[in-house]
DNA sequence: GTGAAAGCGCTAACAA
DNA sequence: TTGTTAGCGCTTTCAC
């Protein structure tokens, strides 16, 4: 790479006279600007970002903590993050905490080192089952903003763009009570994080309201859900709708249905927490609450970049973004 | 942040002498170092890791861009890397192009500004289809080097990890065909990138020397996939064989085929390039073509890492590692 | 209009 | 054993 240096070298002039020339100074000649400018673009010098960082004391670059970049939603809402933060003239750097307190933790200790100038991060379901939270707090009070995305801590301060879960799951049971559905399953493979337990506890009530009798399906990790899934459905005949808290299940319980003459959504309507290019996957297509993790992801990018901004104007004025999600009806439901 | 100097000042010595204990020089006293290293364990003292990467004209920072973060085995692959980079030490800055040549380019700029050390990445399909290199041939002769992985670019010298898409499909296609199967599509809807080709050709190959009747469906952006694969079997009433080169594809033609009256595998076996994950969205699960992308990751980003650490040494040496896939077998074939 | 110098935080060669 | 100094690449104040 070249540097100043050598540019001022070539041209017999002082270093700070590039520096000036390539940043447009009125202090600089016409005619030497634009020597400096040829010889510059000639040899396609670009500014030491690091050395760029390190006078101006901040990275342009965010630090992204998710639990798991295999899950969809997860993946998009990264892609929305990267391009809003694109926009703003910031890169992203991504750990992956594969749902684990300590990768989290170490994630976050090892870029507050200067690597970042803040965090957007959604939080490991470990670290929601021990409820810790002291490592978000130590992090802020080093002057860090994080924001937090979908599954978030209530009791941290700071910015969060969340999904109206609860009644996300009430208004789709809602619906499918509409149909006159009676037999309603729940099915979720995410009962012990926070977003999990606010779904279901949405489609309780919903179902509560109507004088339904609730039924859960817990689905944990290394289950086969095609073999649960199957249970269900031979030993209770008379179940007449799904409602499924991740997108895996949803597919499952249609293309399932099927092997037990029941048709979808005829006699059987299903209803999934899912994207569109997942709800292909059934035949019918699944029904699907979106989340529209693009905008989430852009959201929170924005929050973040604007409190970079403000510096410390905006102190302990945080805000909770949420983002509706939308029913968007396919085939799988009547 | 606290810095060298303000510890140094509290502890009434220069600032070399906190920096030597810090790295346990054996110049520095026991005392002093335990006073300082105390210290500093009390302010949670971390070295500035853009002052340390400007001194040392490294970053540990490896610049990933990927077509397609909602790809899962690009997703997955990028996994792989940063579990990786993360053994090693590495961060990774992640750039999602898109399948966009430009945002490609405009990645590659923006990060050989010494914000990274060195690239991992996969070739957008824009830039596959216009056949564009040298804004790869630029970045490496600007000193940084770049790990190609399953897009790749022959004509690029560097190093390439990529799977055997050819023999892939020609020998899952040849296992179909050793259970009697007559009468096999293939199906695509990655006809214009590199791998996408490539088993098109294995397929192609293994149908030919059989003497079989070749027969594609490839779909494109936009197009409905269920509705393409519908209209297939409506008109081909034997077709008895799916070889899929995605994993939507393989998916829909499993659970379409009901729709047929067609039994998996009794009257149509399909197999197709997937993961795990996706295979329990059909049922019966999807036979795949595993493609191990976490190790592609990881060994893309070992070969990065090597190369970064031998300096110039193996200049012209560049290796192309090949990662075979394996045929997993689910009920979706006999 | 141009240049010298300080300083961001750190390491390391050299001096004391 | 400890301190001084230079320098990584850049911006910016201040002097000429």
């Amino acid at each position: 790479m070249v540097t100043l240096k050598q540019l001022a070298k070539e041209l017999g002039v002082s270093i700070s006279t590039v520096s000036k020339a390539l940043n447009n100074s009125e202090e600089i000649g016409e005619e030497t600007r634009k020597k400096v400018k040829e010889l510059a673009a000639s040899y396609n010098y670009k500014p030491n970002k690091v050395a760029l960082s390190l006078k101006q004391n901040r990275t342009k670059t965010i630090g992204v903590i998710i639990p798991d970049i295999l899950n969809h939603f997860l993946a998009k809402v990264l892609f929305g993050i990267e391009r809003e933060a694109n926009l703003h003239g910031y890169n992203i750097i991504t750990c992956i905490s594969n749902e684990s307190l300590q990768k989290e933790k170490d994630s976050l200790q090892l870029l507050a080192n200067g690597s970042v100038d803040g965090f957007i991060l959604s939080i490991a379901e470990e670290t929601q089952t021990k409820n810790e939270i002291n490592h978000f707090k130590e992090t802020i009070s080093q002057g860090l903003p994080i924001v937090m995305f979908d599954r978030v801590a209530h009791d941290v301060k700071c910015d969060k763009v969340i999904v109206d879960d609860f009644e996300a799951t009430y208004n789709a049971t809602k619906s499918l009570i509409a149909k006159k559905r009676k037999h309603i399953v729940f099915i979720s493979n995410i009962d012990n994080i926070s977003v999990g337990k606010l779904r279901e506890r949405g489609y309780n009530k919903a179902m509560l309201e109507e004088g339904l009798g609730t039924q859960v399906l817990r689905i944990k990790k290394g289950d086969d859900t095609q073999q649960k899934v199957k249970r269900l459905y031979k030993k209770y005949k008379d179940i007449d709708g799904v409602v499924s808290a991740d997108s895996t299940s949803g597919v499952v319980a249609i293309n399932m249905a099927r092997d037990f003459k029941k048709k979808v959504p005829k006699d059987i309507s299903v209803v999934g927490f899912s994207s569109k290019s997942v709800s292909v996957h059934s035949v019918p297509k699944l029904t699907i609450i979106r989340q529209h993790a693009k905008k989430i992801g852009a959201k929170a990018a924005q929050l973040l970049i604007e409190r970079l901004n403000n510096g410390a104007a905006s102190k302990d004025d945080y805000t909770t973004k949420i983002v509706k999600t939308t029913l968007v009806k396919s085939k799988s439901t009547l």
